[in-house]
DNA sequence: GCCGAAATGACAATTTGGTGACAATTATCT
DNA sequence: AGATAATTGTCACCAAATTGTCATTTCGGC
């Protein structure tokens, strides 16, 4: 099993992704679509090695190859979906390998795509299963004091008036709700509400806060729900 | 085309569902099966007779062999489906025929079953499916400012004076009128618009908002209805 | 092969978010 | 307490990302 970027794992706040491919030119390409989305991946070379990366638990979604070494990748693809039926597993392979595409979505892939394949082909395709599998239909409203949130409108109403959010404001607030009363660090928030690829100093976290505190908090000297902890980060108190 | 009972299907009040199916045998066995439920049964042996009967407005489902003379059914499914989005389309056929029942879905049919299947599946499904479009409310008209679209009959009228819009500009605006006032990323609408395995560049997605836009929304600086959600996507807000 | 529609790519226009300086605040040490 | 160091608040400017728009190419149905 090879840890593609060399980060820890199991610090790693990026959405995991599981590749199972023997071919090491294929590992590569694979490798890269995804973590020039912004995911995280993780590769291995045969059928074994992948179920026992399966079974950490860590993924969000696993890429398959149909053809490997030891285990077929029909019974990787099998074993997978007894075990935890709701993971989403596509399919990677020659057309020649997938003469019946009924028997390959019998297996319970959720989709596949055939080599050749566009990098963009792949990554919808993979979205799109994580997101049919997403249960959960994600908070959409949220009020406190006197404000009023939408997420899925990304609307926000303070006092009835309606005020504006940029879309990375909308995201950070929405850690905040989703972690209320705990104490957040900047790293923290720049590694799950900024993402992995970028690498912004930790000044630029106070910018942000200082921009929702002014457009949420009253107007008073201490700010009531965007609380500083100082030497720590900050702490959403609705 | 052999209206099975003999009834006239002009007062027939009964449900009507179209079969379009060339052997004899199983002509008789649809039948069958769909009048021991209640059903008023038309059965058209080929393709073209099938699109005409179809056209007459009189069917609630139509259900659709996929090996036919003259068109396939494939064509068959894909021109009800363009003409009337809603129409619910189930296709029968022999296992070997359905080599990839994504293609099949993708036809835009609602659903299939494979010979042999009894006739207690076959009910359920086109009753599910019929069932499945009731619960749409047909949305078949919508206005907003001073815009008038009927989906069925793809037509838009605008200050009275009827516009032009193409298939995908209705389809991409019926999304938007059903996810009214969400924010709709162009993830999602390429997805959901597009189609499953079509993956244009995310600019696509705004020249058709352009488009739209130029059709619809009136000679202001600032779009009204369907606008910009900076970082994040677009919204329709009638 | 022709025609309209859709996709692509390039460039301009726009908005946002990051950076760095400096002030203000809080903690720590003597 | 006072001084000092560390942390945070705030501002304005600029770079980068995002989107609008148009010209061009490609695609798909007759």
């Amino acid at each position: 099993m090879i840890d593609m970027d060399g980060t820890d794992l199991q610090t790693d706040s990026r959405v995991q992704i599981l590749v199972v491919e023997d071919d090491p030119r294929m590992q590569k390409i694979l490798q890269r679509v995804f973590r020039d989305q912004g995911y995280g991946v993780t590769v291995c070379g045969d059928g074994q090695s992948g179920l026992d990366a399966f079974r950490s638990g860590r993924y969000s979604a696993v890429v398959l190859d149909l053809v490997l070494p030891n285990i077929f990748g029909r019974d990787v693809c099998k074993t997978i979906k007894s075990e935890q039926e709701d993971m989403p597993v596509i399919i990677v392979s020659a057309i020649s390998e997938v003469a019946d595409k009924v028997l390959l979505l019998e297996l319970g892939a959720d989709d596949y795509v055939t080599k050749p394949f566009s990098p963009r082909e792949l990554m919808a395709r993979v979205q799109a299963a994580m997101r049919r599998r997403q249960k959960t239909p994600a908070m959409t409203t949220y009020s406190f004091g006197d404000c009023e949130i939408d997420f899925s409108k990304m609307t926000a109403r303070r006092a009835g008036t309606s005020i504006t959010l940029t879309a990375h404001e909308f995201k950070l607030l929405k850690y905040f709700v989703e972690h209320a009363e705990r104490v957040l660090s900047r790293d923290v928030l720049l590694n799950e509400v900024w993402g992995y690829n970028s690498y912004p100093t930790t000044r630029t976290v106070d910018n942000q806060i200082l921009k929702l505190r002014q457009k949420l908090e009253p107007e008073s000297a201490e700010p009531r729900y965007l609380r500083t902890v100082y030497g720590a980060g900050y702490k959403f108190v609705p």
